[in-house]
DNA sequence: AGGGTGAATGTTATAATGTTCTACATTTGC
DNA sequence: GCAAATGTAGAACATTATAACATTCACCCT
């Protein structure tokens, strides 16, 4: 990987990854779910990617483990991280990324930079309520409202114009 | 097709095919692009189902034309028109639909009723300049904006609780 | 008109991604 | 310890997207 890959906001990835797994180990545990050896293994894999992952990027992260791995066990670990808000999938790549505020309620939005593909979620309040208003003006009910926002990330944009 | 599913707001459905394509002709002469006889049957059919439709989907319809079509035709003419502003992908779905804006500068937001799956775009510019807002507090550079709403439509939203 | 040029299309095959199904193992609650 | 619930593995299937190359077509130039 290299270093203009990495998240554009420096930061100790390890404690990040370890934060991530603790919260969600406390997470399931409040809702009485199993966060199996296969489930957090899959969650890390993407905090360790720290950037959006497809679910064949991450089948092929567990090969390399020498765990023999089968599309459907991704996709359910995925379904059930998802389900606890501990991933987010991004629908405009088809890929799957850590939620950086699980267990909070939080309608997100992504911002994905093209070129050195780290995901920025941010929790935008004033973006929802917008979106809200806008879609109650022609009478129509929100269930679930994707914002994905592709462009340049601040280091990338710098990085260009150099 | 059933009532049901058709757009929830009654409109005269063959003007409004015949005004997508007449104003796709003039936006294309005034690009100098060839709008084919294949690119402007794709976006035909993709307006007269009014809904979002897959590109298999666009290309069983072909077929049952008689015109002998594979993937890459339709991939290729869904391409050309997107790049036209003609049509709009929505990420969430796989799927495309014709936009209502053609030649307006806009930033669409897509409104879609997973009951009837109707499609409605708004131009909704307050929802932009949020999302705008909210990006260039991180000083990122969007480039590309994606919200895509799902839920009830008011049509469906009254058949559920009746 | 004839011929060259590049865009558009056709054709075939294949890659990449995502979902479903069935059988079997493991864990959990009682 | 036993039955029920849940989790796992592997294969088959379905869907979506591209690659590579041949062919046709529209247009421009002389």
């Amino acid at each position: 990987m290299s270093a203009s890959a990495l998240p554009y906001r420096q930061h100790n990835h390890d404690a990040c990854i370890a934060d991530a797994l603790a919260d969600a180990k406390s997470i399931c545990q409040r809702h009485n779910a199993r966060l199996t050896a296969a489930r957090e293994r899959v969650l890390e894999l993407i905090w360790q990617s720290h950037r959006p992952l497809g679910a064949y990027d991450v089948l092929a992260m567990l090969a390399r483990d020498g765990h023999n791995a089968a599309p459907p066990t991704v996709y359910r670990a995925l379904d059930f991280l998802q389900q606890y808000g501990l991933v987010h999938r991004i629908a405009s790549l088809n890929a799957f990324v850590g939620c950086s505020h699980a267990g909070i309620r939080h309608q997100g939005m992504f911002l994905i930079c093209h070129r050195c593909s780290n995901v920025l979620e941010l929790a935008a309040p004033a973006v929802s309520e917008v979106i809200d208003d806008a879609a109650s003006d022609v009478r129509f009910r929100p269930d679930n409202v994707t914002v994905e926002v592709s462009g340049l990330c601040p280091a990338c944009a710098d990085a260009a114009h150099e």
